[in-house]
DNA sequence: CCGACAACCTGTGAGC
DNA sequence: TGCTCACAGGTTGTCG
């Protein structure tokens, strides 16, 4: 489900709801996610404050802190999940949660200082668990699942330059590069599909016969999907959910994706469908070159 | 290094 | 109504 679009409001709302808060208590309901939740997952993470929540590609490091000497906070570890297909975080209010749903894979009771109550319960549901959740100290780069990141689309480093130059040996489909987490980060089917669009480029074109000035043209308009799909908070085709259980309504400016059978929105010719790595690729072969 | 593909899972919708 | 099949937003690992 969530691409970077989705997965940054999630990051918002959990933001807004959970900084500050202490971890008092972690259930783990199901220990299978991508990999299995460690065994002293809970015994990490209990006790620890929330201090920050950053997302990183499609990951989303809760920054945990814990009181030290004088109630001198000190860094603590990181929090570190990923929603893969169709994960989800949702916030309950204290007393009002509804009951424990298939797939509630885990639960966290967080206080706010200064009170036991009320408490606030976050849910991490996951039907196909291929989400993970992980704790760690140190260093991100000493990750491997965040070692090998390439940029990401929303800051300076991500350019049309960057593109192109990375490009020179790949003689396959563009829509695949734009995909590879080592080229840029958080750029999903979905997006992939409508940026390509928006730049006028074929996704089966190859990578290294595209020109900087076309690569320019997608940095662009990639960076301008995100920040149009973050605005509109995030796309909702069958289950994402923001923090608040609520969906997002960016799904209904799609040019491309999920409308194979009907027609182009520019041009009116019959959209084309065709695959890519095994994945769903959509485009006007007028528009697209 | 690059690229194709299977694998990890459950749920859903289409077609018979 | 019920069965089977294809497919779904992501990522890793293997193999050629």
């Amino acid at each position: 489900m969530p691409e970077l679009p989705e997965v940054e409001t999630v990051r918002r709302g959990l933001e807004a709801k959970l900084i500050g808060a202490t971890i008092a208590d972690v259930s783990v309901r199901d220990r299978r996610l991508r990999w299995p939740v460690a065994e002293d997952f809970e015994r990490r993470v209990v006790g620890s404050r929330v201090e920050r929540i950053e997302r990183r590609s499609k990951y989303l490091l809760f920054r945990l802190t814990r009181a030290g000497p004088n109630d001198v906070p000190i860094t603590a570890g990181t929090l570190l999940a990923h929603l893969g297909m169709t994960g989800s975080f949702i916030v309950h209010e204290a007393g009002a949660a509804p009951e424990l749903r298939t797939h509630d894979h885990l639960e966290f009771q967080l206080v706010r200082s200064g009170s036991a109550l009320p408490l606030t319960l976050l849910r991490y549901n996951d039907p196909r668990r291929f989400g993970s959740m992980h704790y760690f100290g140190g260093e991100d780069s000493a990750q491997p699942l965040l070692a090998h990141l390439g940029p990401e689309p929303l800051t300076d480093a991500f350019t049309g330059e960057h593109l192109y130059e990375q490009t020179r040996r790949r003689t396959g489909p563009i829509k695949q590069a734009l995909m590879d987490n080592g080229l840029v980060v958080g750029v999903g089917n979905i997006y992939a599909n409508e940026s390509l669009f928006r730049a006028g480029i074929h996704p089966a074109r190859a990578a290294n016969r595209i020109s900087l000035a076309r690569y320019e043209r997608l940095a662009r308009e990639v960076k301008t999907i995100l920040n149009e799909a973050i605005a509109a908070g995030g796309s909702t085709l069958k289950d994402f959910v923001n923090a608040s259980g609520e969906p997002g309504y960016f799904q209904l400016d799609y040019f491309v994706y999920g409308r194979e059978g009907e027609v182009c929105k520019v041009c009116a010719s019959p959209l084309k469908h065709m695959r890519h790595g095994g994945r769903a690729t959509v485009l006007c072969s007028v528009c697209q070159r």
